[in-house]
DNA sequence: CCACAACATGGGAACGTTCCCATAAACGCC
DNA sequence: GGCGTTTATGGGAACGTTCCCATGTTGTGG
């Protein structure tokens, strides 16, 4: 059992004053005596007195929280977004509450409910691979809670967005690829419900068309990015009476894997194929050799991101807008291409 | 501005009860008839109701919600370290309040802070690199409110705390170098002020003592975990006039720089020099040759940990006794050594 | 010296729950 | 049929704040 917490009643009993006036001298409000106003923070200090967000919370209806939902974070990426965001929100006084969705869409729905029991203020959300259904997102607008998509986002929902620019990304990771000379490049792309895959997929069709190259559809395979059936699909390219000359994956956990699997295979990279990732993810400067990949402003992503959520949290719902804002990438050449 | 939420008011009013039997029935209190306990049921869904968790909150004194203190989340450990504890307080009711030192003495005293202001239910901390005054934690144990540790722990607190046997996990590591023939085995320990560097530090030389091998002190370094200073203390060891001919570091970031600058200067891993790491971190078998390391059960540290707090969380505090959880590690032999 | 503003303070409702206590009805039981 | 017991319900305080409104007190200008 928890002992007695120190009240603003408390300070107010011992100093022969009403709640009302410690209030106000903890809240900064002007019209307060010098006199009374030390004595006030005096005796807070001597008591050790800390404000009770509990009250704050109901009292305002606010939770003085955003919630942030991402599919995983043991790769680098979400964590860093977080990062970025968390550094915003407690700038303005804002608490992150961060869930995981393990790439599930029950948990997800699971976890929506939670900030919902929880009144957040605003959400952050990056979908799972698997969610198809919106029901449970689009709850929030309804309830005029203000939701943030960011890199895996939802067509169907109006509300701001922020996503690095995944088809130019893709384009000149493959343009890069055709410039060294590579004649069969294969492409390793994530499920087509993901808007991200969908991006990457025409930059990487739209690089080949602009040099005339043949877009061959045996080259390009799409998986769920469980990355236990990489080799499946890294083998199956390899097995080709043709196989490809360089690889283009969705993401550098994907590369990974796949380079694991072709240096096994004793096939030399670069020489033989190169493999260029999307993200770079912690690990890519580790693998050897050095993955070539498409850097993502991380960090950016979450601050830009947080900001577009305070923007809508402090403004009147009639005021939204599905502001879609989309970083730039940046093309990392190195050993593995 | 937030629209009108639905409240048990509510529900009360239109049904013609007072709202005393409105909570009842959604708390699941027995003594409530069949017909009531329907109608309030059916109703609540219809409008949508959700139970307000600050107001709850409030009356309860309770945020139902336990913090954690890391001092980082890019590298893996302490993600898969929150998973786990993740896992185990929502399966509880909990929320998780994450924050991130960044290796700040000052940022983990300002988290402690937010901590309390939100009345965090309990708390599980992994302490700074500098940390060395540990008031802010101490306020906790103050206040009632139930505090753990882990991995990065204090040791002069009487709480509970949940650690892996980083001596054991040294003394392995080192053991198998000697085993395979090395003679002079160098040590870039972390911080002195760190629990887990002592440990690291005394296994290092009881396995050395162990099998006769001298402890040269020229041939053990410390230094504070930031990484940029990495390749400053290798170059050191390897400008020695006898250079070592196996490196054993404090965490496998370390051993990951490490590696990279001794393959830059053209040494062969293992046969000129055999590296081992500590964690088992997600990079470790990316690196070539992949890194030997010593595995730690991240998963279960989370979990430990929080059950070790919930446990305190539901019991009196005269009852909480400073539980001292060791958990075993492995070591995984791999390439580099 | 009086009217009126500016300042300092107090009182109490409100936020949405839970929970204790009271009350009324229904139900045996001898 | 009266009495104690169970069952279903209502009333209202409490959690710790904030904030509106009221009240008193001081100061200022004509």
């Amino acid at each position: 059992m928890k002992k007695h917490q120190i009240t603003i009643v408390d300070i107010a009993r011992q100093l022969n004053i009403s709640k009302s006036t410690v209030s106000r001298v903890l809240t900064g409000h002007p019209s307060v005596s010098e006199k009374t106003k030390e004595a006030v923070l005096k005796l807070a200090n001597e008591l050790d007195y800390q404000r009770n967000m509990l009250a704050i919370n109901l009292m305002s209806s606010q939770s003085h929280t955003i919630g942030i939902i991402v599919p995983e974070f043991v790769t680098s990426f979400f964590p860093m977004v977080i990062m970025g965001a968390q550094e915003v929100a407690s700038q303005a006084g804002y608490n992150v509450l961060i869930s995981q969705s393990n790439e599930s869409y029950e948990t997800e729905v699971a976890n929506a409910k939670v900030m919902l029991d929880n009144r957040v203020d605003g959400v952050l959300v990056s979908l799972t691979r698997e969610t198809r259904n919106y029901d449970h997102l689009k709850v929030f607008q309804r309830k005029g809670i203000p939701i943030v998509f960011f890199n895996r986002v939802c067509d169907d929902m109006q509300v701001p967005k922020v996503v690095v620019d995944d088809y130019e990304g893709a384009f000149k990771a493959v343009e890069h690829l055709i410039l060294t000379g590579r004649k069969r490049i294969a492409h390793l792309g994530g499920p087509t419900s993901l808007h991200i895959s969908k991006k990457r997929l025409e930059g990487y069709k739209d690089a080949l068309r602009k040099y005339n190259q043949p877009i061959d559809p045996g080259l390009i395979l799409d998986y769920d990015l469980n990355l236990d059936k990489v080799k499946i699909y890294i083998k199956h390219l390899l097995d080709l009476p043709e196989p490809p000359d360089a690889l283009f994956t969705i993401n550098d956990p994907t590369a990974f894997e796949a380079m694991i699997f072709i240096k096994a295979k004793g096939l030399k990279i670069p020489e033989e194929i190169a493999v260029v990732g999307f993200s770079n993810n912690y690990g890519s400067t580790l693998i050897e050799p050095r993955l070539t990949t498409v850097a993502q402003p991380t960090h950016e992503i979450g601050q830009v991101a947080a900001r577009l959520l305070l923007d809508q949290i402090n403004s009147d719902a009639s005021e939204w807008k599905p502001i879609y804002r989309v970083l730039k990438t940046e093309l990392l050449v190195r050993g593995s291409s």
